[in-house]
DNA sequence: ACCCAAAGTTTACACTTGTAAACTCAAACG
DNA sequence: CGTTTGAGTTTACAAGTGTAAACTTTGGGT
């Protein structure tokens, strides 16, 4: 078994920020982080991070290194996803989608054609 | 600000056991959870980490302590979705759902009736 | 050729989480 | 009554996270 190391919630944001500009710099990163209330040694430290969890490659060729993700954001969010589904929801889509709709105003019609489509999804 | 308190993942399963289970004893929580591998400490631990989060009351009327959840289940789930869906969705309750459609076999059409319902939602 | 700022590396430190042993005290058993 | 036992309390300890300072090296400017 792998130690399937996972994304924290700031390296998130880190993640995020890659995903939009894959090979950035540092200085790119940090000119857009910063804005996050982190200090420099703070966004160093995330880079690092990910790329210890081998989230994250560098691309030393140039004079400048460049780091690029090497997991894409769907992966990512399907892996957060089914671990947050089995969590909270016992792995249960509909249960999750029920919530979703109670808490927005969905009425008992609306409610009821969103579940029936859910269930076609098959395995909730 | 106050702290808000998180329940972790381990401590969620006590908390299931107890929203299942309301006012029920140590001995019992025990006997329940000790299949998930934990030793008698570990769940102790567990229990008290959730009193001192202010998860879980005790009730020491009688000889025996009883443990009663103070968090519904249900507004820890939104809770804990709503933080889910910011940091991996960017609080898109569209994008989450489209999602889990792309994983599971909806066809083009299922997918689109099912986004139009969740659009109905209102804010996505 | 020399200094500085920025990139990269090392070290730090408190808090949470997973996991659990050790200790204390009272009730139950024999 | 003394001993075992389980409930409750204290202490432990490594890994992960948030947050960051300090140190080192090096390319660019003067």
């Amino acid at each position: 078994m792998k130690k399937e190391k996972t994304i924290s919630e700031s390296e998130w944001v880190v993640m995020e920020y890659l995903w939009e500009n894959p090979l950035a710099t540092i200085t790119e990163i940090r000119k857009a982080l910063s804005a996050n209330g982190w200090s420099d040694s703070t966004i160093k430290t995330l880079v690092r991070r990910l790329v210890s969890k081998k989230a994250v490659a560098i691309n030393d060729e140039e004079p400048v290194f460049r780091y690029k993700p090497l997991l894409s954001k769907n992966e990512c969010r399907l892996k957060e996803t089914k671990s947050f589904l089995n969590r909270v929801y016992n792995g249960s889509v509909s249960m999750l989608v029920t919530n979703l709709a109670s808490e927005s105003n969905l009425n008992e019609k609306e409610t009821a054609e969103l579940l029936s489509l859910i269930e076609k999804m098959g395995k909730d």
